[in-house]
DNA sequence: GACAAGCACGAACGATCGTGCTATTTAATG
DNA sequence: CATTAAATAGCACGATCGTTCGTGCTTGTC
């Protein structure tokens, strides 16, 4: 769909709650109304974008790193495509920029997009499960606390990247990306044993 | 200023574009004219919010971090008031909220955001500097790499407090902090010499 | 008690917001 | 072709947007 496609370039630049019926009528050069046909509701319009936006998500970046090899390979797919795909928005990931946009904002949108953050979520995890049992990474992990770490160094290249711009932000995210997969690797530590490492008194 | 302290809550909320002269006045009670004379246009009343976010930002987190010692201690006190910071408000940051707001709405505001965001990201730096000094870091470690993975933690705390709230946000959140600290600490990797980490295939 | 200064106010402006109705055009189907 | 269904446009609505203007209250100074 025409209308969704241009409306997504509006999401991600200016925000979900942005996008406008009178800016994206124009945008695609309609009228207020016969915009507003396909469409019964300005929420509508919204879930609508969320819902192509998923779409996309999972045609450019879950979908082709599920072609790759389970482990590291699929983990480095992921979030490579992740990275291909914000940097292909103009304003960035459309989810990053809806969810602060929502987070405080009730209704059938907040609700919508909580869901869809939540399977992203999934999706980290069992990526992260599949590199364990491909023996890639170490056995006694924890899936969840993998996805937290590895959502936010692609959070903190997200604000770098549509806010700073610095040329050194590629190299920085990568460089603690390979950080953050050696410490997961299975041959990444001489053994911890069971010793968590909380007893710091700083 | 009372003006600014609620509207401080509807940036952190709504964002720094939501917060309307109309939803401003009737949250203080105001006409839309009487509120709209102290501040001479809606640019301006978005700047006096950010300088007036700042003021209370430096107050709250950098201030008192800077009367602790320098090291470890000084960093765990930084992102300890960041977080009660965040929390503090209904929204989370104003600087979070804001700066996904105005990545793409050129102009005096995002000039501004931008040079505080700047001035943050300076502030890890030193903070992190100053740890080296102390003999709490290793001397060989890149601060603004510090900087970068430190802010990526707090952003995604930021996503997972406000948006999901799960209860485990905070461990998690915590146990990525103590990894991270660990591995910058002078004691903790038994010398990687000078050899980066990056000939990986995947 | 006159006077100026600083606030806050109500009313109004043109523009845009989301959303209905009613035509008119376009495309598909007989 | 004629008929029908779908897509788009025109127009208007009440509300709100940022902004301007004129006016009335305080308050303190002379």
């Amino acid at each position: 769909m025409y209308i969704l496609e241009t409306g997504l370039d509006l999401v991600s630049r200016l925000g979900l709650e942005a996008v406008t019926i009178g800016t994206l009528a124009k945008a695609t050069r309609m009228s207020k109304s016969g915009l507003f046909a396909h469409f019964q509701s300005k929420e509508n319009l919204q879930i609508e974008l969320l819902k192509y936006a998923g779409e996309i998500f999972a045609k450019d970046v879950v979908v082709p790193a599920l072609g790759v090899a389970p482990g590291e390979p699929r983990v480095r797919a992921l979030v490579g495509n992740w990275i291909n795909y914000a940097r292909s928005l103009a304003g960035g990931c459309i989810f990053v920029t809806a969810s602060t946009d929502f987070k405080d904002r009730p209704g059938k949108v907040r609700e919508f997009l909580l869901s869809q953050q939540e399977s992203w979520l999934d999706c980290l995890r069992r990526i992260a499960r599949s590199a364990v049992e491909a023996g890639d990474f170490r056995g006694d992990i924890d899936c969840d606390q993998f996805a937290f770490e590895l959502y936010s160094l692609l959070l903190g290249f997200h604000l770098y990247h549509t806010l700073l711009d610095s040329a050194e932000t590629e190299n920085r995210y990568e460089a603690a990306l390979d950080k953050l997969l050696k410490e997961y690797r299975r041959t990444a530590t001489p053994e911890p044993s069971t010793r968590p490492e909380s007893e710091i008194l700083a």
